[in-house]
DNA sequence: CAGACTATTGCATATTTATTCAATTTCTGG
DNA sequence: CCAGAAATTGAATAAATATGCAATAGTCTG
């Protein structure tokens, strides 16, 4: 599995789930299918932003720090900035760390008006969502494709065309 | 010095300099004529609810979790955040109470992630209207049976298939 | 393809933080 | 004041996290 992807999946776990140590987090990935060492859960962690401290029960949590706190390191390269890219009809969905959908829809943005990316037309940004939107109906994959390319980083992901490995729960 | 004083100072330490350990905090409390050892820092610094990571500038440093990032746990799914789910093709619009929508996105987010909706891709989110985006392009009617089913008890509205209640509001 | 450069990772270890335990002080009710 | 209970603290240590370094894999350039 890819860093960024790993990086996202750890956003995903420390959200979901209580991880009250980076022990935890290895434990957490493994039953996920991804197998890393302390050493990597602890860099993991420090770059995407995530605290550490006490909830409201007195156990240990992660958690991902707010907006501000994250991200200026990596404001200057793009790369560190797109975690995944999934298309779908004439969509495709952009993650980042949280607090980096604005900065990456506007270099997204610039793509399409430099004419970098042909089969853009436009982006909007959440917190740690970009939504782009493609000229032709079917467009997504396409653009999907555009965008890795431009912003290196993860193979694309198709949310239509194959099997999924994956079985829920 | 009193221990709940002690606290305070802490408090207004970590929020006026840096501290980026417990030693660093030991010795900003000696320079105010407070002594005690890392052990004290520690409680200290968890008894106030401190937040350790790393900030903007790649540097270690503690932080009062109450503003931004409280850790008490924020699985609760309160029903009355999803006002309505209406498919189109593959989008899904979900309707919030003024400001909800933020909140709805991450409960949504957090389920694709884990599996919970398995036909979704990924949320975006304005102040009371949320999008997702479907897996497929003609998958919104499908996602927005596993969004309601999830979040919620009251029936899926279609844009698309046939007559409508005219309750939009 | 060679060579050079970069990125990623784990191991070993340094650094940092949390906790156990015992000593000491402070509080409380007679 | 006294006996006991509770709170506070530090020293030692356990536990957890971060990092230097080397190995490996991937990328680029000619």
């Amino acid at each position: 599995m890819n860093p960024a992807a790993r990086k996202q999946l750890v956003a995903d776990l420390i959200k979901s789930v209580t991880i009250a140590s980076q022990e935890d987090l290895v434990k957490a990935l493994k039953k996920k299918g991804v197998e890393v060492t302390q050493t990597t859960a602890s860099r993991d962690l420090l770059e995407i932003g995530a605290l550490r401290g006490k909830d409201g029960s007195g156990r240990f949590r992660y958690i991902l720090g707010g907006t501000t706190s994250s991200l200026s390191s990596q404001s200057s390269r793009s790369k560190n900035l797109l975690l995944s890219v999934t298309a779908s009809g004439n969509l495709v969905v952009a993650k980042t760390p949280p607090g980096g959908a604005q900065l990456l829809a506007g270099q997204i943005d610039q793509a399409i008006a430099s004419g970098e990316i042909a089969s853009g037309i436009g982006s909007i940004a959440g917190d740690d969502t970009v939504m782009v939107v493609a000229k032709t109906a079917t467009g997504g994959a396409l653009l999907a494709k555009e965008l890795t390319a431009l912003l290196d980083g993860d193979p694309v992901k198709s949310a239509e065309k194959k099997t999924q490995k994956k079985r829920s729960r």
